[in-house]
DNA sequence: CACCAGGACCTAG
DNA sequence: CTAGGTCCTGGT
């Protein structure tokens, strides 16, 4: 077991706010295991301090972004009433850099679902897709490569629905373009999404959220039914013409650090507008 | 039992 | 180019 100190970090509202689906908490011990790609570890945090086991240092800091000085980025917050009253209340949530694929098939079964229902398909594709790996003297499954979800039937027997289709042709597309992923990684913003949404079940939002959370791309601001409500109920005060108007208004206010903004008025939004 | 939900896609107008 | 129906599943 190892501990790291860390400033201005929840792990829980890092773990919990709906970025990263694939983590078990353990509320006898407190402690998180997650599962990202190939890698099984397990954190927990008292105070200032993360304890882990299962990872190197240096890669726990790039998966929970603890190398980003966050006082920085959040200091243009203060210039809107709403970010200054979600960062009160969400301090210290960061966004997860997780494997790309994981990402991307997470976010394909998100559409039109909710946390329990994603987390469940993603337990159960690697169930039968990943390799099984043992842990602390738990069982775990890694998460496969697209590449092995090859299987319509266990795809399905996940419970994706009618998002299994979707997956299954992704997985043909991956075979037919081996290289297609790899070049995705490494294109800026707008061409990844662009090619994102290329693939079937990958729209503008669930494109902005692969960007966001796994490819670094920080000015990606998804657009789902609660940040829509945001804009519209809180700074618009009134309903938007059309998707187009929403996304002008946030380049215009939204300027810098989109991403993490994001993060917290969707956060605000949850909690707030509930009706 | 009917309805709906953190989205994408397809089709008609 | 846009509104509205449809797609599985699981919860209410």
């Amino acid at each position: 077991m190892d501990k790291i100190k860390v400033q201005d970090f929840s792990l829980k509202h890092t773990i919990e706010c709906g970025q990263f689906f694939y983590y078990i908490y353990d509320d006898k011990t407190n402690f998180y295991y997650i599962v990202n790609k190939n890698i099984v570890f397990k954190v927990k945090q008292e105070a200032d301090y993360l304890h882990y086991y299962g990872i190197k240092k240096e890669e726990l800091i790039y998966f929970f972004s603890l190398d980003i000085d966050i006082k920085t980025m959040t200091k243009d917050f203060s210039e809107d009433k709403y970010l200054i009253l979600s960062l009160e209340k969400y301090f210290g949530m960061r966004l997860i850099r997780q494997d790309f694929e994981q990402c991307l098939i997470s976010f394909v079964c998100s559409s039109a679902s909710n946390i329990p229902k994603i987390q469940k398909n993603i337990f159960q594709l690697s169930k039968y897709f990943g390799k099984e790996t043992g842990f602390d003297s738990k069982l775990f499954f890694t998460f496969p490569k697209i590449e092995q979800l090859d299987d319509i039937t266990k795809i399905k027997n996940a419970k994706t629905g009618f998002r299994a289709k979707y997956i299954l042709e992704i997985n043909n597309i991956i075979k037919e373009n081996p290289k297609l992923l790899e070049e995705i990684k490494i294109m800026n913003y707008k061409d990844a999404k662009e090619s994102l949404m290329t693939l079937p079940g990958i729209g503008s939002k669930v494109a902005d959220c692969i960007c966001l959370f796994s490819l670094n791309h920080t000015e990606a601001f998804p657009i789902d039914t609660w940040v829509k409500q945001v804009i519209e109920n809180l700074y618009l005060k009134r309903e938007a013409k059309n998707l187009k108007e929403i996304e002008e208004y946030i380049e215009k206010n939204f300027k810098i650090n989109k991403g993490l903004k994001q993060q917290y008025l969707f956060h605000y939004a949850r909690n707030h507008l509930k009706e």
